[in-house]
DNA sequence: ATATTATCGGATATTTTTATCCTTTAATAT
DNA sequence: ATATTAAAGGATAAAAATATCCGATAATAT
């Protein structure tokens, strides 16, 4: 469904958020730490997140990542299709180059409803939510 | 969603449903010309679909592949299945080794309901029903 | 029996994804 | 100013997925 480099991304993204807004930022350690992922590999996609501005950085001393107000209102839609792309919004599941209405793949149809069905509740759900339930232990990051 | 390999499986397997019943079987050439994917790959493809009795296929001169009354029945969800592994039904949806109700990752009930919309239409979509599509010229198979 | 045909299966190559390493850049604190 | 800290970014490595090649095997036809 997701690469890993996605799941990483939104795990981290949700960690992050779950961390109180202000002067507090959070080092790329303790993030992948937290939701178990190789550190270097991490830093990597944690670069993309902040280049696409869904993720703020500061180098140095007490640097490191936060997201504030704003950013926590980010669709997890949005983390996906700059990880991944939107191969899995809009891409043919098949694989045809050029599949619509009018020119259908075998199973257009029958995946029209899903795929509304996921972009609805990607585009739905946002940090803040996925934050809230890690926030009170119904929810888990890694393991 | 799918790896290239199960997209070709998919669309090679309901080819071969289209064509008549009977003494008549399909090369590999006519196969990946008919789906567009790479010959040698689709063999090895092929060659799992018939190890796991999904399709038949004979050695020699008038040789090739087949898919008899029962075989037409398949699944959609078994070729997934049998390519990609249950992952996509079953797995994680952001990677984590142990998730479940009482241990849910932070999207776990988001993507339930996706998961049990997508595995209840690929459990009943056949090959029989796909291969309609193709063969009344509603759907298509390649480009 | 022998030649021909087409899948099977092992070995190998290419590409993409995942992962690591190390130098550079920028911010802070002393 | 200087040392320290942490992210940025380039180079490279490892693993997995995709793709190709070719000899072996099995079936048919002559």
């Amino acid at each position: 469904m997701f690469s890993k480099a996605c799941k990483y991304a939104i795990n981290a993204m949700i960690y992050i958020s779950t961390l109180p807004e202000g002067n507090d930022r959070v080092g790329l350690k303790e993030i992948s730490k937290a939701i178990n992922s190789p550190e270097a590999f991490t830093a990597k996609i944690l670069q993309i997140l902040v280049r696409e501005n869904l993720l703020s950085s500061l180098k140095g001393p007490n640097g490191g990542f936060e997201i504030h107000e704003e950013g926590r209102k980010t669709q997890l839609y949005r983390i996906v299709q700059v990880i991944d792309g939107d191969q899995i919004f809009t891409g043919c599941a098949l694989g045809l180059e050029k599949c619509s209405e009018d020119h259908p793949c075998a199973v257009h149809n029958k995946f029209k409803a899903i795929r509304e069905h996921l972009s609805g509740m990607m585009m739905t759900t946002t940090l803040e939510d996925m934050a809230k339930g890690i926030q009170n232990g119904t929810n888990f990051l890694k393991i």
